[in-house]
DNA sequence: TGGAAAACATGACGATCAGCATGTAAGTTC
DNA sequence: GAACTTACATGCTGATCGTCATGTTTTCCA
């Protein structure tokens, strides 16, 4: 119990400051940007507030860390359900499913609230920017390489598509809209897209 | 100049309170929900912060009018686009853009700050809730009005779906997304929903 | 093994928040 | 026009915010 593990000062550096950082998100997701204050995000990590200063200089390098840390845990969850969905997977079907499983987790949830956040802090938007673009090319990528053989110009239409559609739907999800909807709509345009695929195939301009 | 303009008690409770409700919304769309405090609407609105509890008796009860006085505006902002755009409206076309600017504006960016703070603020949440379905009811009635004669199940799948995926574009703008590429995808998305309306109307299922 | 440095804790600071208690001015009613 | 009510202003209160200054513990290195 009061065994004292041995830790390197890298460990003990990494680990808390991913303690952090995890308590952030927590933070985003359970209470909203507006409450997620240092206390509350220390008090989940289990630090004082002395340690998150002594890892960032201001709380909005904390929240600047944040968003490089979701989008560092987005990638391995697209990563792994990409691993596990597309056993039978039926190219565009299959894409737009991984899509919406992608925008509808917790993680996109905080990704939201940071972005919402980020619309009125430019300092917060600078630190998402580049990190959500980054991010958007990755699962452009790994969504062409479940999709199946698309005109690329058309693929990415419907990549760019389906990611909006879905961040409406996780939008709507988040504020309690009716999930029976969201599944048929989700399916329509599963439907849709078949048949612009098909289009594509068969006659492309 | 020091004319006191003489004001019914009627008079000066909507005048103020409607001074508030504008204010917050002016709060929401250019500070954010985290930072729209109490003070800062009634710096904006020119009242002290009696006045706005006078009128309202908690911040929440202040929001929740917010909520209402936005979709009261929405809708008027919806009725006058809708006498204004459809000139040659060509149907489906006509009513796709007009959601766009609908969900485009900055009214709709003042109810996305509240959504997404309703998630986490269940009080909000309740709040928003009936008044965004009737909203969503009556924008569906003026929308089917432009959009000619699509069968009823197939428009509302449309509406639906065009809705959604605005506020994701919507989403995007805030956040300083390409515009040519969401100019792109609507132009897109309208070429996919005619090709769909041919569908409904040549073959309905 | 002991001193330096890094990692973390504690407590206090001014600022700001939402809510309340009390005062004043404008309108209404008789 | 005087009592009365409504509409608003002013100033305070405790709580909480982010930040900082200063201790205490843990690891490192020689």
């Amino acid at each position: 119990m009061t065994e004292t593990a041995h830790r390197t000062q890298a460990q003990r550096r990494e680990q808390t400051r991913t303690a952090l950082l995890d308590a952030t998100i927590d933070c985003l997701v359970d209470v909203g940007y507006a409450r997620t204050s240092v206390q509350e995000i220390c008090a989940r990590a289990g630090v004082s507030k002395g340690a998150v200063q002594h890892h960032f200089t201001a709380k909005a390098e904390l929240m600047a860390a944040a968003v490089e840390h979701l989008t560092t845990k987005l990638r391995r969850q697209l990563a792994t359900s990409l691993d596990e969905l597309p056993g039978g997977g039926t190219g565009v079907t299959a894409a737009i499913d991984l899509l919406w499983t992608g925008y509808s987790g917790t993680l996109s949830t905080a990704v939201t609230e940071l972005w919402v956040a980020a619309r009125t802090d430019p300092e917060l938007r600078a630190a998402i920017r580049p990190v959500d673009r980054a991010l958007g090319r990755a699962t452009l990528e790994h969504v062409t390489q479940v999709a199946g053989e698309l005109p690329p110009e058309r693929a990415e239409m419907l990549f760019w598509l389906t990611v909006n559609l879905t961040r409406g739907l996780a939008l709507d999800a988040e504020l309690g809209g009716d999930p029976n909807r969201r599944r048929q709509l989700l399916e329509e345009w599963k439907r849709i897209a078949v048949l612009l695929y098909q289009d594509a195939a068969t006659a492309p301009s």
